[in-house]
DNA sequence: CTGAATCCCTGCCGATACTG
DNA sequence: CAGTATCGGCAGGGATTCAG
């Protein structure tokens, strides 16, 4: 996926980001538009499962693999690690046997929080008028 | 993509559609999430930056190719289709020749211009401290 | 002018199996 | 326990071509 946008009608002289902002006037997807990192980390199928299970506290790898029991090793470990590049999450581990690593959100991640609600919101108010 | 998020940590009783309902609370990936409604609007290459030339106004398909030039007709045909079966857009064909038809945005559609600035807000901090 | 049909190529997702 | 390696299937995206 790939985004440039935002760019309120109306004037805001200079919102941070905003129609002023060159970056909001590309004419094809970059991978720096601000839109396009926050969709990059919230991108895959799953992801936004496995930051809701760490908005609600720091999990281990087996603890995620409970909470979401149809998705693989595989698939977890792809998006813990995609979610750690993105700088969503941390991961911690613990020294000692048996191995252990925990996962939580880091500031950045816990920013994410009003984005979901505002994605719930809009889908949410999408559906229940049931136009389609 | 597949979602089923949002729920903040600490308890906010009734909000909208939150850690109290239901559907926050899954387990596997849903279409009917609400946040998987709105990233399924969202998703696809172009999809945002169609939605920011329409935020400007309404658009011809021509208006839009000349826009986002190396956009192809094929794919934002897709697009406007994946937009509008979505409540995003809305097609209005303009009758005698040349035959033309405009695109606007739904009141949906612009009800996703806050969330596009969080996303741009979130992006724009992510850059700026620069820790990638 | 505005699309729909086709073809190919690439990247994601899931399953299975294997290491520190 | 916490991953990585590999493989196959499938859907998405782009170029080209054709039609209303």
């Amino acid at each position: 996926m790939t985004h440039q946008t935002v760019g309120y009608p109306r004037g805001h002289p200079s919102r941070p980001g905003l129609p002023d902002d060159p970056r909001a006037h590309v004419t094809e997807p970059d991978p720096a538009c601000p839109v396009e990192i926050t969709l990059a980390a919230l991108r895959g199928r799953w992801t936004t499962l496995v930051i809701r299970e760490l908005l609600r506290g720091d999990r281990s790898f087996t603890e995620l693999r409970h909470a979401l029991p149809a998705l693989s090793d595989k698939v977890l470990s792809d998006r813990l690690a995609h979610l750690a590049e993105a700088g969503v999450l941390h991961r911690h581990r613990v020294p000692g046997w048996p191995p252990g690593t925990r996962y939580s959100l880091t500031p950045q991640g816990h920013r994410l929080a009003p984005i979901l609600q505002a994605l719930w919101d809009w889908g949410a108010q999408h559906q229940s008028p049931g136009h389609e």
